[in-house]
RNA sequence: GGGGGUGCGCCGGAGUUGGAGAGCCGGGGCAGACUGUAAAUCUGUUGCUUUGAGCUGAGUAGGUUCGAAUCCUACCACCCCCA
């Protein structure tokens, strides 16, 4: 259970590395799909494992903790098998749902009450039941409990709000060293910076969690709807902190432009719903540039959704049929373009690596933004 | 062949019993948004034009009236009944 250091680019702070975790290993950078309620959405294992070939992907504490809740997951011994998945898994704490369902919680030093959002039934996370049940749902790394503060938000309410942050993972911390592992196979818990988008605040978690001595250090509060200037910036001072022999985790991290100059600066793992959500509303992310495959022009277009993606299924099916199948709402459409896009996305991170290994990644990442943002 | 009924938006429905319609609801169409998933969702738009405004519009063509989607005549289309 490490990361090791693979190697630096020369002409920015990118890196290749490599995750050794319960379940197998995962070369970063990486992105990790985002599978919520144990599924990623509309995609078969099978398939993530085939056409997208993801080492890792993620689930929700708070949202496995109401659904099928925990009675459910231990008697099946856990997530792993569970939803039939056998590499890796991480799971995120329930802090981002802080953010999130923000009308439906109260937050105190104690931890956070919610009201789920499924029934309205009231249920209180503190970091030692989130480090409890992501014991029992046994993922291979493991998040600190945070709270995810909004953007904008005032200064004077971010500084707090990371104090509380930092406070509760000393108590995830231990929480987690106190309770063993459920299933037989070895947990990492990561802490998260916060701060907000307020220099010396980032700054002081960053430092607060580069002591903590984690083999994976997160980065979160970013990408709530801040500029993505303030977003880099954030994330170039953050990995001037934080050590380089760990690895470092971008919370809900990006677009593919997001993710290549994310990489430059630093970052190794990546997660976001945005392949997988704007993949079930047409958006089709290729190298080329951005497809709505709902858009008329594509109506009499035979040629494949994507000729050079790593999924079988785009480079069978047409244009064409893909926007047919949009068109009449059928299930498949979405299957398809979600497929897709995790395939774009892991591959991107693949390339990625490869350019860093090869010692030419800030050419090809200049030249593939440009063109990965086009609208097609 | 005779009798009755109904006709306006891309489609369906509501409404209009002579007094201001570019005009209600739903669907469809077209486009946009989405960043640790309350999202297979949400938003905008959907007669025409030269768009801070104007024009045309209630099956078609006439008529009555200060004023017609509404009343009258003819025709057309569809539906029902009789033969």
């Amino acid at each position: 259970m490490s990361f090791t250091l693979e190697k630096k680019d020369i002409g920015s702070d990118a890196r290749a590395g490599r995750l050794r975790l319960a379940h197998g290993e995962v070369p970063t950078p990486i992105f990790m799909p985002v599978g919520t309620v144990g599924t990623v959405k509309t995609v078969f294992q099978r398939d993530i494992e085939r056409e997208i070939d993801a080492p890792l992907i993620l689930g929700n504490t708070y949202h496995l903790y109401l659904r099928p809740g925990m009675e459910i997951i231990e008697a099946a011994k856990g997530l792993h098998d569970f939803i039939q998945w056998d590499r890796p898994l991480l799971t995120d704490s329930g802090g981002y749902q802080v953010y999130s369902l923000s009308q439906r919680r109260k937050i105190t030093e104690k931890g956070v009450e919610f009201q789920s959002h499924i029934d309205g039934s009231r249920h209180f996370f503190s970091p030692e039941s989130a480090i409890d049940i992501q014991r029992s749902i046994g993922a291979d790394i493991i998040m600190a409990f945070d709270e995810c503060p909004p953007y904008p938000c005032e200064k004077n309410y971010a500084k707090k709000s990371m104090e509380l942050t930092h406070r509760w993972w000393k108590r995830c911390q231990a929480a987690f060293e106190q309770s063993p592992a459920k299933y037989g196979h070895q947990q990492l818990l990561a802490p998260i910076v916060q701060g907000g988008t307020y220099p010396d605040l980032r700054r002081a978690s960053a430092e607060f969690v580069a002591q903590q001595g984690a083999e994976i250090n997160a980065i979160g509060g970013l990408s709530v709807g801040e500029p993505h200037e303030d977003m880099y910036d954030m994330t170039s001072l953050c990995c001037s902190i934080l050590p380089e022999t760990s690895a470092r985790y971008l919370m809900g991290v990006g677009t593919p432009a997001n993710l290549l100059e994310c990489i430059s600066r630093g970052i190794d793992m990546f997660d976001c719903v945005l392949p997988t959500r704007n993949a079930r509303h047409g958006m089709v992310y290729t190298y080329g540039g951005i497809i709505n495959i709902k858009n008329k022009k594509w109506e009499m277009d035979f040629s494949p959704l994507d000729e050079n993606s790593p999924s079988s299924y785009s480079r069978k099916f047409s244009k064409a049929y893909v926007r047919h199948l949009f068109s009449a709402r059928e299930y498949l459409g979405p299957q398809i373009t979600s497929v897709h896009n995790l395939a774009f996305f892991l591959q991107l991170v693949r390339d990625a690596r490869q350019h860093i290994l090869a010692g030419d990644f800030g050419a090809w990442k200049e030249e593939t933004i440009s063109s990965i943002t086009q609208r097609l």
